[in-house]
RNA sequence: GGUUCCUUGGCCGAGUGGCUAGGCACUGGUCUGCAAAACCAGCUACGGCGGUUCGAGUCCGCCAGGAACCUCCA
């Protein structure tokens, strides 16, 4: 089968085949958190997006450079001229170094993505790290007279740039509705026009980030650092360009602007953006402060949290739904992707019990296909689940005996299934029952006490049968019997 | 107010102009000492009103409801 890959560009809002710069080699640029609170549920959707894509990447063959970036300086808390960065009023609040808090959030941020199996990207660049490859884009800039100074800080000239290109080409925005439905903010006065973003800011003298320029002492603008950084580790045009679709605009369409007066065209050749994951059909956002963080998701420790959710949990349940639509938390909806999980690595694990026959009764090949063609329209994970849970019904089919595969077929399921739910979907079957743990004292208490509730059946005497089963599962022990015995696992 | 988008069965969530999405829940059956698991079968659907079409959740228009962005946000 032909294996040509489509996503969706959100420039020309259609799905296009990926075709990269350089064959066999795709730059990945996704803009990552800010790093001043703990991540909640909201942060895992670009990072596990774009991990999958990372990942179906390297399996078709690429060598994949993955650039996503920590922003730890740069965001105003408030529009304007007295806005304060983030970062700063967090250290003021806790009375911490800037970069203290950063280095906190930066580590709570990776060690939730390794729970959650996101795969780390090959480079994680910092804002901070990179503020001389930011003020040379603003002198750049500024030397092509599409950016003015004003009382310390530099402004870019959208009204200019639009005059020889095309501003809001990526979120389909015009200057003249800018201009029309941009609020009046206070202190803007430094501005020439309200669509007018900063490159670089003064610092207010209480403002802790700074750092020196011909300017002023002042810290990067909004939008820079991405601009700065996929230049440099990625080259001035590279593959993709991710994030949440809430950076659309202004972020995306800033960075565009930029890149483009640097360096005559823009950075990205496809633009690809997550939907939002909303509460009560409410985006989950820091500003509406409804969020759920995920620590709070692991212990279940939130009001809005019926029981606490596993980080395998979270990344299935976001997998089943698409990358660009919205999705909704529930308690509902994530029991259902948690049963649906355990059911799917259940049939996983149970591939190495299967056997062999001289007939094959459902076709590997269809299957396969089917769970690429998923995979190449938009990284469709949710059709490839849907296709995965047939795999589970034909392998269970043949642990009941009414289902069969050749031994070529059965090798061919069994790396198809690995690629799929291992190396693609990046679920992990750290199988939390015998083994795990590793504990032989408490393995072999367990198997004496079902092989004497083997005896008690034996003997038909199922109050004692029932005794030991009921009680080993209220501490949590599942036990399946079997034909010539028992099968236990730990919940 | 401007721009864009969404509205699918008990819940979550795919999708195409005509053929079962899938998961969870539920119902019946098989298996089981009884269960559990598994297998088989069934179940409830495309916001409303018009239009295009041989045929429309799927295209067009209007209406209703909701959301995102326009300000930091994944």
């Amino acid at each position: 089968m032909d294996n040509k890959l489509f996503l969706y560009n959100t420039l020309s809002r259609k799905k296009e085949e990926f075709q990269p710069i350089n064959q066999n080699h795709v730059g990945l640029y996704v803009c990552g958190p800010t790093v001043y609170g703990d991540p909640h549920l909201g942060h895992t959707r670009p990072a596990i997006t774009f991990d999958i894509l990372f990942r179906y990447l390297k399996h078709l063959g690429f060598k994949v450079r993955y650039v996503r970036n920590i922003t730890d300086v740069g965001h105003l808390e408030s529009d304007g001229d007295t806005g304060e960065d983030k970062i700063a009023k967090k250290a003021r609040l806790e009375e911490l170094e800037p970069m203290e808090v950063v280095q906190h959030y930066t580590n709570r941020y990776q060690s939730y993505m390794d729970e959650l199996n996101i795969q780390k990207p090959s480079i994680e660049p910092r804002a901070s790290g990179h503020i001389i490859e930011q003020l040379e884009i603003v002198e750049d800039i500024l030397s092509k007279g599409l950016a003015y100074e004003s009382n310390g800080s530099v402004y870019f000239d959208v009204e200019k740039y639009n005059e020889s290109n095309n501003y809001g080409e990526l979120s389909g925005r015009n200057i003249e509705d800018l201009l029309s439905t941009t609020r009046e903010l206070d202190g803007q006065t430094e501005k020439r026009n309200s669509f007018d973003f900063a490159l670089w800011k003064k610092a207010a003298p209480e403002h802790i980030m700074r750092w020196p320029s011909r300017f002023s002492d002042g810290f990067p603008g909004w939008h820079l650092e991405c601009s700065a950084m996929s230049a440099k580790y990625l080259g001035t045009e590279f593959d993709i360009h991710g994030g949440g679709m809430d950076l659309l605009f202004p972020h995306h369409e800033c960075e565009i602007a930029q890149s483009t007066v640097c360096n005559g065209h823009t950075p990205a050749r496809y633009w690809m953006h997550n939907n939002m994951i909303t509460i009560d059909g409410q985006k989950m956002g820091k500003s509406l402060g409804n969020f759920i963080t995920l620590e709070q998701m692991f212990s279940g420790e939130h009001d809005k949290l019926e029981q606490s959710y596993s980080p395998m949990t979270v990344r299935f349940f976001i997998m089943q739904a698409h990358y660009r639509s919205t999705l909704d938390f529930s308690n509902e909806a994530l029991q259902a992707s948690q049963k649906g999980m355990e059911r799917l690595l259940e049939a996983f694990t149970n591939l190495d019990k299967l056997e062999a026959s001289d007939s094959s009764s459902f076709s590997v090949k269809e299957l396969s296909d089917k769970c690429y063609v998923a995979l190449n329209d938009d990284v469709n994970t949710p059709i490839l689940i849907a296709h995965l849970f047939d795999a589970v019904k034909n392998i269970n089919s043949m642990l009941a005996g009414k289902a069969s595969l050749t031994s070529a077929d059965l090798d061919v399921l069994k790396q198809l299934m690995s690629a799929m739910v291992i190396d693609i979907l990046g679920l992990s079957v750290n199988i939390e029952n015998n083994s795990a743990g590793n504990d032989e004292l408490l393995s072999e208490s367990i198997n004496l006490l079902l092989n004497l509730r083997v005896d008690a059946k034996a003997n038909k005497d199922w109050a004692t049968a029932d005794k030991i089963r009921n009680e080993l599962q209220a501490l949590g022990v599942e036990i399946k019997d079997t034909k010539d015995g028992f099968e236990w696992s730990v919940k």
